[in-house]
RNA sequence: GCCCAAGUGGCGGAACGGUAGACGCAGGGGAUUCAAAAUCCCCCGCCGCAAGGCGUGUGGGUUCGAAUCCCACCUUGGGCACCA
């Protein structure tokens, strides 16, 4: 090698991707605008949360969907890929008590500071369209689209509970609640009843549940998830009359979907919340110290499952609908909820473990209705000491103590049947449930969306007017003390009511921030639109072709996403093809790294960065660090790598390689520094191996076609794991298409051509280093302009085939022949084998297995 | 507690129901070098001198053939409606 090629393939990132970028903003290839000659595609990675520094679960999610964008651009679309920033929420509101200042300029000096971070990966973005859902040109788009809904009847009002924290006078979030104590305060959390607004989602339970089978490039665990989720169930609801009612409540109704189990029931529970404990707990003090206690844990299901399962007898009791003279004890019960079903239910222990425990614990009866069609050694009834019997829907058991004496039949056609009973007598009629709850939008925070609503003590509740939108959040608010700035500004609330132009109360809460990101997708499609969306622009762009994030978000957001695309299309915001947003959708695995960890002088772990520690030791003192398995990175573990150092030392084209090489997409990576060392290594190998083909003089030979039958295999490899998310798997094929070219003795001409091929194969993933091997080479233009390029069928097929033999599933031989060889053929020369002939002895063989191209299996 | 996943060499992982371990990392040996770095070549699941045997979290099952399909269990991770 001379001096002079030396320093030519010498492989300096920063130069070249400072270089490239530039080329690629001036010649503005990311910008989207719409065009009738290409078909469009629009990519979309989940927008981040603007915490100030990006991480590597962000590289590796925006280098996907960069990949995608990239392959895309090169296969002749018209691609859309766009950033955001989901800026509202609490971190900024947090930051500005624990710091001071406001969350308006932590959260848009994080964007500036993430901005700075994410360009040098080299994203093939639109930044033009970029915006932050705290632009108050982003969120006054969403409070007109608010009050839309609200026109159609698509939000409305409720009580609802939520945490309160006594002393600091706030609501929590379940996050701010730990062992049911407020994080700052310490103090014991209760729920409290306030009244707030509500998106109708569970209208459309049916309709979210049944468009999950459309959806089919999506994956079945999300879809499986959000089925479970929405959680349809048909059931039988039917009232027991109470003995000796109490004023107002003669019946409790009950929601069950094992109607086949009534002749088993033992008691009936209600919720701590419902109606008739709360007016049962005004003269019993005992019955108001236990709801009180009940009522004193926090809100989450979680929680509500977890806990110990407690009761209180009323002492009311109601009779059986099928005997009148059996009476059933009424209990509180601490785990039954007030949002699901009708907040009451019965309790049939003999089927139903919890139930069991409960019935066991407060000495009420067990009576099984139903057994084992052919019992199993060793059953035991419930009544007698056994488990709670729970059979799978499927399975067909024997009724002892059903509706029509002991026939067999399986769960779900005894539960029709006992529907139809019930109905025929006028016990209750068979429905259909849903456990998806609507959803309650309303946060007593500042750092969100303002409701654009007033309240008016004539008038009531009334949407302020849309031209007098955005509703701005003002800037003049302290964080000095619990609670919500807004209630305790000045002036902000005063306003006068659009209807009758009294003087009238703002309404004070803020959205969810799911509202922010339910419906960002779409806004993506016309950023700077003096309404949500612009129809013509999301008539074109729409849908999401391609949706990439991390499975966190499997169901909240993306159901939330779906009923949104749902009301846009009521009131007028998307086109009907629109329904269902996210065409495809990936969701990726996590960025995790070893943690290590020293003891301070009383025992208790102290974390260090993984740039601080080398072979084990702290590079500081030499003191030995502990390693403890690798997990998500985190800033409190310390185990985390900061993209920035990483592009600093090797360049953005090794990061994006070595998040995307190392595991399936789907799953966790590990991000180890050795593994990043050889991405760089293995980036400058190929500098140096295309450099060097570049200046080939050699002869074309009889090597060519070898080569060019590899290139061709790689190419097609390559272009299938891109387009099926084998990302990791493309790149371990392009290694081993590069130590094919390195170690080929081709001419020339064949080198380039197939070191042209590996470049542009790279390219979606490394789109520094092969815009420059690209201009290396010699080729025209911009590579990330360039035709992808084309596999040919015909040299993808290799003349003869090596086939195992097996004998009796095992391996034992193998044989080489032509690829379409004759079956019967191919099965003589096996059984002509040394192996086959020694294991057969002179034998006729049992069977024999010949998988064409494949496989040859002896049964001996 | 409930819902959903994932478990393969020392490590990350590959494998339309058809040769388990591609590719990479780490490790070992060699070449080059005054020396080192870099680079290049070779070896590398476990046991065994070998023949051979054993091997994809555990235990069963289906199949000519199972990492892959079915059942039960274990472990780890995600979600559980106010973290985003």
């Amino acid at each position: 090698m001379t001096e002079g090629l030396q320093h030519m393939s010498r492989y300096s990132a920063a130069e070249i991707e400072a270089k490239w970028q530039e080329a690629w903003d001036k010649a503005e290839i990311f910008r989207a605008s719409r065009s009738a000659d290409k078909p469009k595609y629009y990519v979309l990675e989940m927008f981040p949360y603007p915490s100030g520094r990006i991480h590597m679960g962000h590289v590796r999610n925006y280098t996907m969907g960069d990949v995608i964008a990239r392959y895309k651009l090169s296969t002749g679309h018209n691609v859309l890929h766009p950033m955001g920033w989901d800026a509202f929420g609490m971190p900024a509101e947090n930051a500005a008590m624990a710091i001071g200042g406001h969350p308006k300029d932590w959260t848009y000096s994080n964007i500036a500071d993430m901005r700075a971070q994410m360009k040098p990966l080299g994203l093939s973005i639109d930044w033009s369209r970029e915006f932050a859902t705290c632009d108050p040109e982003y969120y006054g788009q969403q409070q007109a689209l608010f009050l839309d809904m609200l026109e159609k009847g698509l939000v409305y009002r409720k009580n609802a509970v939520v945490n309160w924290d006594p002393v600091d006078m706030t609501v929590l979030a379940n996050e701010q609640v730990e062992n049911g104590r407020g994080w700052r305060s310490g103090a014991l959390v209760e729920r409290r009843e306030l009244t707030q607004w509500f998106f109708r989602i569970s209208d459309f339970a049916e309709d979210l549940l049944e468009a999950l089978d459309g959806l089919d490039n999506w994956p079945a665990k999300v879809k499986l998830m959000q089925a479970n989720w929405i959680g349809r169930s048909r059931g039988l609801q039917f009232g027991f009359s109470l003995v000796d009612a109490p004023d107002g409540h003669d019946r409790i109704e009950v929601y069950t979907t094992r109607p086949d189990t009534l002749m088993g029931a033992s008691f009936v529970g209600i919720s701590p919340d419902h109606p008739l404990a709360r007016q049962l707990e005004k003269d019993n003090a005992d019955l108001a110290a236990f709801n009180a206690e009940c009522r004193r844990m926090g809100t989450s299901e979680e929680e509500l499952e977890k806990a110990e399962k407690k009761g209180f007898d009323t002492g009311l009791r109601v009779r059986h609908p099928f005997d009148t003279a059996w009476e059933l004890p009424v209990y509180i019960a601490n785990f039954i909820l007030m949002d699901y079903g009708t907040g009451a239910i019965f309790g049939c222990p003999a089927h139903d473990q919890r139930d069991l425990d409960f019935a066991n614990k407060y000495g009420l009866p067990v009576a099984s209705t139903f057994e084992p069609e052919k019992p199993e050694d060793g059953f035991k009834r419930p009544e007698d000491g056994g488990a709670a019997y729970v059979p799978p829907k499927s399975e067909k058991v024997r009724y002892v103590k059903g509706f029509a004496g002991d026939e067999l039949q399986s769960g779900e056609a005894a539960v029709e049947a006992a529907i139809d009973f019930c109905e025929a007598n006028g016990v209750g009629q068979g429905v259909t449930k849903y456990r998806l709850r609507d959803w309650g939008l309303s946060r007593q925070r500042y750092w969100g969306c303002p409701i654009p609503v007033i309240h008016c003590e004539a008038c009531g509740v009334v949407p302020e007017a849309k031209e007098n939108l955005p509703i701005r959040l003002p800037d003049d608010v302290t964080f000095d003390q619990p609670g919500n700035p807004l209630d305790r500004h000045p002036t902000w609330r005063d306003c006068t009511c659009p209807a009758c132009g009294a003087p009238a109360r703002r309404e004070t809460d803020t959205m969810d921030t799911f509202v922010d990101s339910s419906w960002y997708f779409a806004r993506f499609t016309a950023p700077h639109a003096t309404t949500p969306t612009d129809m013509a622009e999301a008539e074109y762009w729409m849908n999401v072709d391609q949706y990439i994030g991390g499975i966190e978000h499997a169901i909240l957001h993306l159901l939330y996403s779906r009923f949104f695309a749902r009301a846009m299309q009521l009131t007028g915001h998307l086109p009907a093809k629109a329904i269902e947003p996210f065409d495809a959708l990936f969701t990726q695995g996590m960025v995790t790294h070893e943690i290590y960890q020293t003891r301070d002088a009383n025992g208790r772990p102290v974390y260090h960065l993984p740039e601080d520690v080398e072979g084990g030791k702290l590079i500081a003192t030499g003191e030995t660090v502990e390693i403890i398995p690798s997990a998500k990175m985190s800033k409190s573990k310390k185990n985390v790598v900061d993209p920035v150092t990483i592009i600093r030392a090797f360049g953005a084209d090794t990061a994006r390689w070595f998040v995307l090489s190392d595991s399936p997409p789907e799953r966790d990576v590990e991000w180890t520094a050795a593994g990043a060392e050889a991405a760089f290594r293995h980036l400058a190998r190929v500098h140096r191996i295309v450099t060097e083909a570049a200046a080939s003089d050699a002869a074309p030979n009889a090597d060519d076609e070898a080569l060019l039958r590899e290139m061709h295999k790689a190419i097609h490899d390559v272009t299938s794991g891109v387009e099926s998310f084998g990302f990791n798997a493309a790149i371990a094929r392009l290694y081993a298409f590069t130590n094919t070219l390195s170690k080929s003795q081709a001419g020339g001409d064949a080198r380039r051509e197939a070191a042209r091929a590996l470049v542009q194969l790279m390219s979606p993933m490394t789109p520094h280093l092969s815009e420059e091997l690209w201009s290396v080479l010699g080729g025209e233009g911009l590579v990330a302009n360039a035709a992808w390029p084309q596999a040919d069928e015909a040299m993808l097929v290799d003349e003869t085939v090596i086939m195992p033999i097996q004998i009796n599933g095992k391996r034992r031989a193998e044989i080489t022949v032509p690829k379409d060889m004759d079956k019967s053929e191919v099965e003589k020369q096996a059984l002509a084998t040394d192996a086959v002939r020694k294991a057969l002895d002179g034998a006729q063989p049992k069977k024999v297995i010949v998988v064409p191209g494949r496989i040859v299996n002896v049964v001996v």
